[in-house]
DNA sequence: CGACTTTGACCAGCGC
DNA sequence: GCGCTGGTCAAAGTCG
C-alpha cells in the first residue's frame, strides 16, 4: 500500500527555466536591445530564485507528506485494532445501527493561521499561486494513490454498464440498476461509502473542478432547502454522483455529498476534492472509522488536512437530518470552521448543537502545520462559485 | 443544436 | 396495504 504512494517529481519546476530560456533566446535574436537583455537576465535570475524557493517548498511539503503519510497509516492501523477490540467488548452500542459517520474537520484556526501564513510565508500572491500549482501536483499524485487505495469505491462500473442499456426501456434499466445497487450495498457495503463536505458557500453549488449535470431535486424532510442531485458529466460513464443541500441550521453552509469515484482522468482543479474525498472514503472503508462510544478517536492527517475521527453518537444529531442516505457509511468533511469570518459561526455551532469534540476549539492538533497545503478550492472554508447560473427560490418538487 | 436545468412522475424501501 | 420519503428518470424548457 505504501509502495503506491508517490510524491510529484520536482521536474515540473523546470518549466519556468525553459520559459526563461526561451525569453532569453528571443532577446538574443534582437541583439540591438541590450537593455532588454539585461532585464531578461534579471528576470531569469528572479525566476531561478523563485524556482529554488519552490523546490525548497516542495521538499518541505514532501517531507511533511511523508510524515503525514506515516501518521495516517499508523492511525489506520490503530483504528482497525481498536475497532476490533471495541467490537469484541462492546458490540451493543445503541447507535450501532446508525451509519458510520466520521467527522473530518479541516483544521485551520481562523486568525492565527493567517498570521502564520504571513510570517512563515514571505511569499507574494504570485508565489502563492505557484505554490498552489505545486500543491496541485502533489494532490494530483495523491489522487492516483487514492484511486489505487480505493479501486472500487464506487457502485461503479456494473451500475453504469446496466445504465448503458437504457434503450431497453425504463423499467428494465431501472430494475437492473437497482439490483446492481442492492448487490453492491449488500455484498460490499463499502462501495456505498459517501463523503460529505460541509462548507460555507454563498453560491448554489460549490465548484470542485468537475462538470456536473443536475438530474433531480427534492425537498427532504427536516430541511426547507431542496436537495439537488448531480451526476458527473466529465465522462459519460462516470458513476460519481453528488448531492447538494444547504444546512437547515445555517443556510450559508452547503453540504455536498459525493458518492463513488471517477473512472476518468480529472481536470487538475478537480483532483483536490476528488483525492481528499476518496481518501476520506478509504479511511472510512478501511475500518478506521470510530465505534468507540462517548469520545472521539484519534486525529488523522490526510492530504495535509487533519481528519479527526469521532464517535458518530455525538455527531448524528447534527448530521443525520441532512444525511442524504443514512443507510450507507458517510464521512463528513467539515470546512465551516476555517474562515476568519466563520469564527463566530464556529462558536455558534458548538453552542447550538450537541457538544462534540469536533467543534471544540480545544481539540488537539486540528490545525495543519502547513496552511497552504489545503486545496486551493477550499481556501478559507469558502468555496467558489458553482456551475449553476440560476437563482431560484428553493421550491422543490414532489 | 447540444448541453444543461426544471419538474412531475415513478419506483423502492421502510414503518405502521 | 398504505402512506411517506429518498432517489431517479425523462420530457419539456432554457441557455449559450
Ligand atoms: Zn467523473
Amino acid at each position: 500500500m505504501e509502495g503506491l504512494l508517490k510524491m510529484p517529481s520536482p521536474s515540473g519546476l523546470g518549466i519556468e527555466q525553459k520559459i526563461a530560456a526561451s525569453i532569453v533566446h528571443e532577446e538574443y535574436t534582437s541583439s540591438r536591445q541590450e537593455d532588454k537583455l539585461k532585464s531578461a537576465k534579471a528576470e531569469m535570475g528572479e525566476v531561478r530564485e523563485e524556482n529554488e524557493r519552490l523546490k525548497m517548498m516542495l521538499e518541505r511539503v514532501e517531507k511533511d507528506y511523508q510524515s503525514l503519510q506515516l501518521r495516517f497509516f499508523d492511525t489506520l492501523k490503530r483504528e482497525v485494532v481498536s475497532k476490533k477490540c471495541v467490537d469484541d467488548s462492546a458490540p451493543s452500542h445503541d447507535d450501532t445501527e446508525e451509519p458510520e459517520l466520521v467527522s473530518l474537520c479541516l483544521g485551520r484556526s481562523p486568525r492565527e493561521s493567517k498570521k502564520d501564513e504571513k510570517t512563515t510565508n514571505s511569499c507574494k500572491t504570485k508565489e502563492n499561486d505557484d505554490l498552489d500549482a505545486s500543491l496541485t501536483l502533489g494532490l494530483d499524485s495523491k489522487f492516483q494513490l487514492s484511486k489505487e487505495l480505493v479501486p472500487d469505491l464506487s457502485p461503479a462500473n456494473s451500475l453504469e454498464e446496466s445504465k448503458e442499456g437504457e434503450t431497453c426501456g425504463r423499467n428494465k434499466s431501472l430494475k437492473t440498476l437497482r439490483n446492481g445497487d442492492e448487490e453492491s450495498s449488500q455484498q460490499t457495503p463499502a462501495k456505498r461509502a459517501r463523503v460529505s463536505v460541509r462548507a460555507r458557500c454563498d453560491t448554489p453549488t460549490m465548484s470542485d473542478g468537475c462538470q456536473w449535470r443536475k438530474y433531480g431535486q427534492k425537498i427532504s424532510k427536516g430541511n426547507p432547502c431542496p436537495r439537488a442531485y448531480y451526476r458527473c458529466t466529465v465522462a459519460t460513464a462516470c458513476p460519481v454522483r453528488k448531492q447538494v443541500q444547504r444546512c437547515a441550521e445555517d443556510m450559508s453552509i452547503l453540504i455536498t455529498t459525493y458518492e463513488g469515484s471517477h473512472n476518468h482522468p480529472l481536470p487538475v482543479s478537480a483532483t483536490a476534492m476528488a483525492s481528499t474525498t476518496s481518501a476520506a472514503a478509504s479511511m472510512l472503508l478501511s475500518g478506521s472509522s470510530t465505534s468507540q462510544p462517548g469520545h472521539g478517536g484519534g486525529a488523522t492527517l490526510l492530504n495535509g488536512l487533519n481528519f479527526s475521527l469521532l464517535d458518530h453518537s455525538g455527531t448524528k444529531q447534527i448530521y443525520l437530518p441532512n444525511s442524504p442516505s443514512p443507510l450507507f457509511p458517510t464521512i463528513t468533511l467539515d470546512l465551516t470552521s476555517t474562515a476568519s469570518s466563520s469564527s463566530t459561526h464556529f462558536n455558534r455551532l458548538s453552542s447550538n448543537f450537541a457538544p462534540s469534540p469536533r467543534f471544540s476549539s480545544t481539540s488537539p492538533s486540528f490545525c495543519s502545520s502547513e496552511p497552504n497545503i489545503l486545496p486551493a478550492v477550499w481556501r478559507n472554508g469558502y468555496l467558489n462559485n458553482g456551475t449553476i447560473p440560476y437563482d431560484k427560490n428553493p421550491h422543490g418538487v414532489n
